[in-house]
DNA sequence: ACCCAGGGTCATA
DNA sequence: TATGACCATGGG
């Protein structure tokens, strides 16, 4: 068994299944995904609560609202002026694309390349959104990933998201179920132990995760 | 008062 | 290709 799956059987093993992605339809996991970029799921969580509050989780709300109002319901998710014109252009092009719908027949590449083409969609907000909403074998690429396992000495850290998300899937079995548990697992273990980047090391040697069985 | 969080775009070299 | 500035809130 290779080392990278060696990790996810320790991680699984450590803090059991769990259960992801957090929301209630594709479309809330799509619009989570675009406002999770480098903020905190807490605050996430504030903004999409306020949309249901208002009613205006959906295409048609998102796309009638006005910038300032739907800034202000994006507020608590930080960079809310950004968000708010990327969530707008992204429900631009699903009622482009037909909607949900006309997109789970797609191929999984002409999709990626399709999403990556939105504005404020990049690499993992795109495969947030094809593994965890239309629960396509992508593997997500993280800080989290890039951290955990140059710590683990399997990768360097700093290569090209694409030479990274290739590396994993090259590896590992092509299948949707486990990459969506391995990357929350990778989530759940970051913000545990590896918040603090200069202590991640200590922290894994002393609390027992995954780095024990790879060493 | 500082550091950081489940990134992406744009300008510059 | 590869850096750096910028976006902005809330919790530790």
């Amino acid at each position: 068994m290779s080392k990278f799956h060696r990790v996810y059987q320790s991680l699984l093993k450590h803090y059991g299944p769990q259960d992801w992605w957090p929301g209630d339809s594709p479309f809330e996991i799509m619009v989570g995904a675009v406002l999770t970029q480098n903020t905190a799921w807490t605050n996430v969580e504030k903004a999409i609560n306020n949309l249901k509050d208002a009613d205006a989780l959906s295409v048609e709300a998102i796309v009638d609202a006005h910038p300032k109002r739907l800034a202000s319901w994006l507020k608590p998710s930080g960079y809310f002026n950004i968000k708010a014109k990327r969530l707008r252009s992204f429900c631009q092009w699903l009622l482009e694309q037909g909607g949900e719908s006309q997109l789970s027949g797609r191929e999984t590449i002409e999709l990626r390349r399709d999403l990556l083409s939105v504005h404020g969609v990049g690499p993992e907000t795109a495969d947030d959104i094809l593994l965890y909403a239309f629960n396509r074998p992508v593997f997500v690429i993280d800080a989290y990933t890039r951290r955990i396992f140059s710590r683990y000495g399997l990768i360097k850290g700093d290569e090209p998201y694409e030479h990274l998300r290739e590396t994993f899937e090259n590896d590992l079995a092509s299948d949707a179920s486990l990459f969506n548990q391995y990357h929350a697992l990778i989530v759940v273990h970051g913000k545990d132990v590896c918040r603090k980047r200069a202590r991640c090391a200590d922290c894994c040697l002393t609390t027992g995760c995954a780095r024990n069985d790879v060493d």
